[in-house]
DNA sequence: ACCTGTGGCTGATCAC
DNA sequence: GTGATCAGCCAC
């Protein structure tokens, strides 16, 4: 009971909460899912404070938008406010209903709009969202993972079955089902079973997985129906679904099989660590392993390495440490879910989705259909979605390479959100100006939620906070976004056009009032500026005309406050009200290569790299970390220790000391393996090694996953594509790499960038 | 059925 | 060998 009450303490409810427009109109509290019900209702499932769960069955209208009345067609409709397109709404009793409505315009040949998910339809129509004044801690989240057998081909004949089912939750409780090896049917199907009755037992909102929907779940079907077991996991008995989908995530698009169950949420780590590399481009790879390394949650590294031959093994032996790879298993999952969940949990209070789709819908989309439910509220007309437009983006340029010294940067504060609302940059089409009231208010509320974060004492509030306030800048930059957004009911293009467009000429205005004090404009890109001070601002001489090493000791290079704030003070001025400009960073160097292409010396000593030339996934691990260690002694102003540094990585590469991951590549397979075969036989693209050997494996690849490879030596010059080699079939006690093709890259790295201070020398005398 | 935007760089391949 | 094209990845 005292933990349910310190539970509760974590439901920080602000007067921002209470913006029906952001967080809809209907307060019901405590909602964790919703699932369709008997003809005409719904069944609303809500967490008691004493930890139960109580189902309520309500009524259910879903509706259609359409553009004129349908009175011919004997159909009731009501006339919304407006002259946007879809002016008439048709509200029905049951999802049936809407079925046959749908079905019935579209004989007719009219025109609608409809959404297609029935949650959807009861949160936009009701006003309600999920999970209101619940704390991420009372929702009661289930973590799964099967191991299986793998069919090996030396043993062609035997059938892939499950080992283990780990289980886990949110209280930290832990059950794991052996399957046995001298009595797999029965023994799988009863433990099969046993899932199917703990889910029922412990009735979780949120089942969570790594690989939840493309590895653990199909498997756990195949052998359910193989073994002819019901999955009914539903939390009033329905039974699991599935059909295919596809996931854009940033460049990469991920097809996979998309699982439902009734009552209750499915969750992939995942796809959770696929969405946070978006942001942080961090992650060495997706495989749980990666993921836990990367956020120090790994229990045990040796028992999470295991490979697969060595795990059947424990298993087979009954061995203690088989038992403890696969509870690990779902802790690490448990662990990842609580870090990259809560963001998840608060946008599902504010939107009208499934906690589930909430995570898998686009930024655009969620706005869109905030616009739509705000619309739906007031009974007013909504368009239809405008003809796209291409328009132009930020403004980038670069007018120094090599490298430069004591370098500052300065930015302007949320570019886009700021001239959107200061130059009324906003849908034609938004009748009702939400576009405008969601931004002023987003603002405002982001900056309450920093403020009170701050203040705040309690860790788990301040956590809470801090993830909210995210929530609010992520969606904040995304308004920008929708107004280019193709899908969008309100997207305008013309206004994106406009965003752009002042953004570039402050940018301009600030890049000619830098270089008339007589500062050195080196790296621009849309919102900001890296530059060389004035001399007279701060002793920090252009570029490197003294040599190396001069501006450290020089009295004054470390300027006085009084220096900043004039230069800030005076871009101030050139800008207008509303926009504000910071200088927010000093740098003892910088390494500009080429546009969104270069390296930072910071004051502690740290490098940071920007750009793909330089820190790409495209670049084998040798590459980035020879890049990284010369680009540092570059701007180090040691040039002289590169021809060593070039020594020694040729070294081991020639006495072949690393392991293949220094040298393997890792591609992301963007086309299904038909697809592929299609354009090549159409010769609308050329061969590429990662789609060869998916193809040569035989196994099911499929968009988004990804295959590491390396060159191995080969008679004669052979493409790339016909001498590269599964990074899973290198043999370290045999060791085939071609020595020369990675020696080679070494040298082309030394050639390109190794010439960098010349060029930049030269460049600064034609400057100067 | 699903989908925020534009700008920029590189490596691999292939036609010329 | 050179340029064009595509795919993939990255900055903001």
């Amino acid at each position: 009971m005292s933990q349910l009450r310190s539970m509760r303490r974590n439901v920080v409810t602000m007067e921002f909460e209470k913006n029906t427009m952001l967080f809809g109109v209907d307060p019901t509290p405590r909602i964790v899912a919703i699932e369709l019900g008997e003809t005409g209702t719904v069944r609303v499932h809500r967490r008691e404070t004493d930890g139960s769960t109580m189902t309520d069955v309500e009524l259910f209208h879903p509706f259609v938008w359409c553009d004129a009345d349908v009175v011919d067609l004997g159909i009731d409709a009501e006339k919304l406010a407006g002259d946007l397109k879809y002016g008439w709404l048709v509200t029905v009793d049951s999802w049936k209903e809407l079925i046959a409505l749908r079905n019935g315009l579209k004989n007719a040949g009219r025109d609608f709009f409809a959404f297609t998910d029935p949650v959807q339809h009861y949160l936009t129509a009701t006003g309600r969202t999920l999970f209101k004044d619940l704390a991420f801690e009372e929702l009661k989240r289930m973590q799964v993972e099967a191991l299986v057998v793998a069919t090996s081909r030396d043993d062609p004949g035997r059938d892939d079955h499950i080992m283990s089912i780990a289980l886990s939750d949110n209280t930290g409780w832990e059950e794991l089902l052996v399957v046995d090896p001298d009595n797999i049917e029965e023994s799988e199907r009863a433990s099969l079973k046993r899932l199917t009755s703990l889910i029922s037992e412990r009735d979780p909102d949120v089942i969570e997985g790594h690989n939840l929907f493309r590895v653990h779940l199909p498997l756990i079907v195949a052998r359910a129906k193989k073994l002819k077991t019901k999955l009914d996991w539903g939390r009033s008995g329905g039974f699991l679904r599935s059909r295919p989908s596809r996931l854009q995530i940033a460049e990469k698009t991920i097809d996979y099989p998309k699982f439902s169950i009734d009552g209750r949420h499915f969750v992939d780590t995942f796809l959770l660590a696929q969405f946070y590399d978006v942001g942080m481009r961090s992650l060495a790879g997706f495989e749980r392993i990666d993921v836990a390394r990367h956020f120090d949650l790994c229990e045990d590294e040796e028992i999470s390495m295991l490979s697969g031959k060595e795990l059947q093994r424990a298993y087979l032996e009954n061995s203690q440490t088989f038992r403890r790879r696969a509870l690990c298993g779902v802790r690490e999952t448990r662990a990842l879910s609580d870090l990259l969940s809560p963001s998840y949990f608060i946008q599902a209070q504010i939107f009208p989705y499934n906690y589930q789709d909430v995570i898998v819908r686009g930024n655009a989309t969620r706005i869109n259909a905030v616009f739509l439910r705000e619309y739906f509220r007031q009974r007013h007309s909504i368009t239809e979605v405008p003809m796209p437009q291409a328009f132009e983006g930020g403004y980038t340029d670069i007018f120094f390479t090599g490298v430069a010294r004591n370098v500052w940067h300065c930015d302007i504060a949320s570019l886009y959100p700021s001239i959107m609302l200061q130059f009324e940059c906003f849908p034609a089409t938004d009748q009702l100006q939400i576009f405008r009231h969601l931004l002023t208010d987003l603002r405002a509320f982001r900056l309450e939620a920093k403020a009170k974060m701050r203040a705040e004492q309690d860790p788990a509030r301040q956590h809470h906070l801090q993830a909210l306030q995210n929530t609010f800048k992520i969606l904040l930059n995304s308004f920008y976004g929708y107004l280019g957004f193709a899908q969008g009911h309100f997207a305008d293009f013309d206004a994106a056009a406009r965003v752009t467009q002042i953004g570039r000429d402050l940018l301009k205005k600030m890049i000619d009032w830098l270089n008339a004090q007589g500062a050195q404009v080196i790296e621009v890109d849309t919102d900001g500026i890296y530059f060389v001070p004035p001399a007279v601002a701060g002793g920090g001489d252009a570029g490197n005309r003294g040599g190396r090493g001069r501006a450290k000791d020089q009295p004054g290079s470390t300027p006085p406050a009084t220096t900043i704030e004039r230069l800030q003070q005076g871009l101030a001025e050139e800008l207008p009200a509303g926009i504000d400009v910071e200088i927010d960073e000093q740098f003892d160097a910088m390494f500009s290569y080429k546009a969104k292409n270069y390296a930072l010396l910071t004051k502690d000593g740290e490098v940071v790299i920007k750009g793909g030339a330089l820190k790409s996934r495209g670049l084998e691990k040798f590459q980035r970390v020879f890049l990284e260690e010369m680009i540092k002694l570059i701007m180090e102003a040691r040039p002289e220790a590169i021809a060593d540094l070039r020594n020694e990585f040729e070294r081991k590469i020639r006495n072949r000391e690393w392991k293949i991951d220094m040298l393997m590549k890792t591609d992301t397979l963007q086309d299904s393996l038909d697809k592929y075969r299609a354009k090549i036989a159409g010769s609308a693209r050329n061969r590429a090694a990662a789609y060869e050997l998916a193809l040569a494996s035989g196994r099911n690849y499929k968009p988004g996953d990804q295959i590491s490879y390396y060159i191995k030596a080969t008679p004669k010059k052979v493409p790339a594509y016909e001498a590269a080699k599964p990074a899973n079939e290198f043999d370290p006690e045999n060791r085939d790499e071609n020595v020369d093709y990675y020696v080679a890259k070494l040298d082309e790295l030394v050639k390109k960038f190794g010439n960098m201070k010349q060029s930049a020398a030269k460049q600064e005398t034609l400057a100067l």
